[in-house]
DNA sequence: TTGAATTGCGCAATAG
DNA sequence: CCTATTGCGCAATTCA
């Protein structure tokens, strides 16, 4: 990461242009297409205002061209920060949604023991009256009613 | 996305090889930068062999070049295919830990309830308790030493 | 030294 | 028309 070259923004050197240019062989080039066939509307026809119609290529020599190439290289440079950025910000997501979770889960392992410690009092209680009671007739007393829960999932 | 054009891979037609050659001037290129500046041992010797020594920018024509440039080529495919898809993965996590999430959480409220059911029912126990006994002297009878948990969060 | 993997960058097509 | 995205190739670096 980190070069030390490529710092110079700015237009200036963009070396990586592709330099590669290599067959520069002596065709094409600057051949504008003006091809204008038979031309807009001869006869009686619209020229379709904002419809198809390709755009010449764009002589890379235009000074226009050249605008339009470096806005766009900013707005892919900016593009691909914000990309970056939305990825690093899910992976710190995953990071806080995993804490969140132990904390979740500790909280439940805590209330889970509470729980069962109440349960067993109330057993025991139930147990020392029943023992105290000591019901006529029947000896299956059956003091617990089991009241709310107790099967939860 | 989706795009319906490029899906011609394999070598074919790289056409984007940027067909820019633009302006393929006359300077520059090819003039390998050997420099050294001071250089390197002017007394002793040895060119230190596995140090600086630029390679020379590969002739675009060589056969080897196209060689690695394909398999470099394929290479970056890959790894950003592989970063994608390592996005898209931790994207899902966040989904997953959310779902994690909430069921936990509703685990929890669920057993919140249970518990503050049972404490209830402890107090009332205990206020009946104390109902009879009728502590003598003090009004104020004491029957519950509140055991064990009741200060929870 | 070498080859694969990453990374920054620009181009062009195209989506919005 | 303009910006935002996206696939692609190049070259410089980093890793192994």
């Amino acid at each position: 990461m980190s070069r030390l070259s490529q710092a110079k923004i700015t237009t200036a050197d963009h070396n990586g242009v592709s330099v590669i240019q290599s067959q520069a062989h002596a065709s094409s080039l600057q051949q504008v297409p003006q091809l204008i066939p038979a031309h807009p509307n001869a006869s009686g026809g619209k020229a379709v205002p904002s419809s198809n119609m390709k755009k010449p290529p764009a002589d890379k020599e235009s000074e226009e061209y050249r605008q339009r190439r470096e806005r766009n290289n900013l707005a892919v440079k900016k593009s691909r920060m914000r990309s970056k950025q939305k990825a690093m910000d899910t992976q710190q997501r995953v990071n806080e949604l995993k804490e969140e979770n132990e904390r979740l889960e500790a909280k439940i392992k805590l209330l889970s023991k509470e729980l069962s410690v109440l349960k067993d009092l109330f057993l025991e209680h139930a147990h020392n009256l029943a023992d105290n009671v000591q019901p006529p007739g029947t000896e299956g007393a059956s003091p617990a009613p089991n009241s709310t829960a107790a099967g939860g999932q």
